[in-house]
Formats: structure tokens, sequence, C-alpha cells
DNA sequence: GTGACTCAAAAGTCGTACTTTTAATTCCCG
DNA sequence: CGGGAATTAAAAGTACGACTTTTGAGTCAC
């Protein structure tokens, strides 16, 4: 566990983030920096540089006389791909698939209505390619393959938005999509209902019908949530 | 400007992070750790710490023999509160304003259906409350009282969607509303049917109809959309 | 009991010395 | 003349120790 470490910062930042996020150290829980450094083995140098960037995700607080306080969860940067990805990996993975989930199924409708609008034909292609690929892989226990198709596409969805708000969000996606498929929040093949609706968002967006694809995107995100509710409880 | 500084690091942080968001280094520009120690007249221990602040947040990449390199917008995470308010201060606030716009006329609906199913009656009557702030400082020249309620009501609406990925958008609302009253991106006393709709959404959450709710909060970000388009060429 | 004073703990800052990675240059051989 | 291997040096990474500053907490006088 607890990364090879390329970098003592990495290493001690991955440990850390990776606790923190995962509840190990309640709120209000108090470390000292020359505590941590000897407990990593490393120089209060590299500790108070993880300390930094940890505070800047707002999942610690440093201060004099006091210490480094761990923050509660209402108060952490929970867009930081960072922290998602511990999170996704630790002990709330539930809850974390699921906020994010909703949070899909609020801007991927508004996102693809948008990129009917703005794609560019480069983009459309991509988009029908990849949903083309989802078919192909839809059968047959190559859940794997799928993954890769299921995450360009919606990636390219957002990107094709032309909004970089949205954009950014690719990398949450790819996240939720991997994070769902690796730990069998999934049916063994994927819905064929939705991989219908992934060619016909293709189609609409091709057409520039920009409702049309924000209902049909609206439909992917319903069907998302219900998997959720079916297989995790 | 740079701020008064109440430590080292802060300052330079602010200062390095609102420069590169603020495109005065191109992407690509090396900056090297002993140069900026010496030009920020601090150690070169307190430069790391900034670096790998802002690394954390995407705006550089550090690699040894080479330097600390600027990224290209594509790569911030523009999530970040501390990221978006420096955008907002600088050159590009028109665009950023645009974007973050958007988001919510993404996520708002969707979190005013989620918070009419799932709000308390204390949120339920906080909303009210709000709402009839609103529509008390809507005339006369009193934004910035208006400001604080109409603040307050989305801020309410996030939380009480019960998602923790909506909720911690309320401060960036926050920053939007507050970007657009003081920069003039806003007619000079509020949209009467804006007020309108705000109290009616408040309603709707008492009333639990999520779907009025959800409805009526779109019809609010169509304003809010159109507003900026008159406004911001 | 309250307020001023003192103390000490912990983070913040600094300077320097040293290690490691790696881009770039050099140099040798085919 | 070209390409690949060895060399070099530049910059970040790490460590350590000394010192400063802030501030919670305990103390003492009133």
């Amino acid at each position: 566990m607890t990364t090879p470490a390329q970098g003592l910062h990495s290493h001690v930042l991955a440990t850390l983030g990776l606790a923190i996020t995962a509840g190990e150290y309640p709120p209000g829980t108090v470390l000292r920096t020359d505590e941590l450094a000897q407990r990593f083995d490393v120089s209060r140098t590299v500790v108070r540089e993880v300390v930094r960037v940890l505070e800047s995700m707002h999942l610690v607080e440093s201060r004099r006389r006091v210490g480094v306080t761990v923050l509660p969860t209402a108060s952490w940067n929970v867009y930081d791909p960072q922290v998602i990805r511990w999170r996704l990996a630790g002990a709330d993975r539930p809850r974390q698939l699921r906020s994010l989930t909703v949070l899909r199924s609020a801007v991927e409708p508004v996102a693809a209505g948008l990129a009917a609008l703005n794609a560019t034909p480069e983009q459309c292609r991509e988009l029908t390619e990849q949903a083309l690929g989802m078919v192909a892989t839809s059968r047959g226990r190559r859940l794997e393959e799928y993954l890769v198709h299921d995450i360009a596409f919606h990636r390219v969805v957002l990107v094709a938005s032309g909004n970089e708000m949205f954009a950014r969000l690719g990398d949450v996606v790819a996240e939720v999509l991997a994070g769902r498929t690796h730990h069998h929040v999934m049916f063994e093949d994927p819905d064929p209902a939705a991989v219908t609706l992934h060619v016909q968002v293709a189609e609409a967006v091709r057409e520039r019908d920009a409702a049309r694809a924000e209902e049909l995107t609206r439909q992917i995100a319903v069907g998302a949530l219900q998997e959720l509710d079916v297989l995790a409880p």
C-alpha cells in the first residue's frame, strides 16, 4: 500500500491525504509536524510542504502553538481531483460515488445541449466513433474496453460543450465510470438501453439538435442513478 | 496591491497565483526557485512551499533540472475556490463569470428540485425569509443588502439539496453574485421578475413541489444568462 | 474572579550543505 | 559525418539546525 513513492513528498502526501479522507483522523484531531516527520522518517521540510498542500485542499488547518488540525468534511475541497481519488479509494466510496453521479446528472445534459450547438465536425466524428466502440464492446464481458469508450465519449461531450468548467469535469467523470466498473457497482454487461442512448446522443449532436441531445443525456443520467440505487444500497 | 501579508507564504502565494491566473506568465514560462526567492526576498523554503501548492492546483509543474513551468489554462483546477477568486479578480473575469454562470444554470435547478424533497422545515423557513428579504431590498439602490439575501438564498438551496458537491458550490455562487454586483454586470435594481421567481421557488420547496422548484430555478438561471449577454459582450 | 504577566510549545522562517535527477553537451567510434 | 554513450552541470529535492514569532495556558497579583 501507500504507493511505491517516487519522491518523498508524494508518498507522505498520498498516505496522509488518504488517511484523512478515509476518516482515520476525526475532525479536530491535532497532528504535529515533527511528530509526522519522525513517523514518516523524513525531514520537517517535507512534512511542511505536505501540510501546505493539505491546507490548500482545506483538509487541515495549521496554527501556531496548536499544530495541524484536521478539518470537518464540510470544508474539504471536494472538487479537487486528488481528493476525489482518495475518497473513491477509501472508506466513503459509496457516498462519493452517489454525490458525483448526482452532479453528473445535473451537468451532463446541459453540456450535451451545448455540445450540439458548439461541437466541431471533428468532435462529432469522435463522438460517433466512441459510441460505435461502445456498441461493439457492449456484450461478452468486455467491460474494460467498453469503459475506455464510455470515458472517451463523455469526455468529448464535456469538452465540446465549449465551457471550461464542464470540460474540467472530464477527469471526475472518468473516475466515476472507472470506479463503478472496477467495484462492480454495475451489471456484468452494460445496460443495452444506455448503449443505444449514447448512439442517439451522438446523432443528436451531429444534427445540432440541442434539445434532443439534452433530453437523451438526461435519460442516461437517470439510468445511471437507478443502477446505483439497485447495486449500491 | 499584493495583500498586506500576514505570513510570507500567503503573500508570495497570492502574488504568484494572481499573476499566473492573470496570464502574466504565458504557459511554458519557466521560473526558478532561487530567482523567485530573490525576487520576493524570502527564503527558498517559502518559495518551495508556495510552488508545491501551486503545483497541487495544476497551475505549474516542477521538474528537476528544468524549473517551475507554468501550465496552460486547460490543466488548471478551475474548481478551486482560490483559483476562482484569483481569476475573478484578474484579467479574465468576464470569461470566468460566464462559464460559472453556465455551471450554475446546470446545477442550481437540479439542486432546487432535490431541495424540495429534502429541505428541513428550518431550511424552508430560512429560504422564505431570504426571499422576503430580497423583495424588501429590491428597490431603491439597495444592491448591497439585496446581495446578502441573494447569496444566502442560493446557499440554502444548495445545502438543502442534501448533496455535498452541490453544497460546496455555495462559495462559488457567492463569488459570482458578488462579482456581478460589484462590477456592474447587473442592472441598477434587480430584475423584478427574478425577485418574484425567488419567492416562488421558496414556495415550491415549502410545498415539496420538486418539478416546480426545478423549473422556476431554471428560469432564474436563464434570466441570469441573458443579463450577462446584455451587459457583458 | 479578573486581568496582566510570563512561559513555553509549536509553527514559521532562514541559510547552508548535500543528493538526485536529467537536459544538454561532448566525445568517441563506426 | 552521424549516432550513441559518457560526462557535465543546472536545477529541484532533501536534510539539519538555529532562530523568530505567535499564542494557548498557566500564574500571580490585585
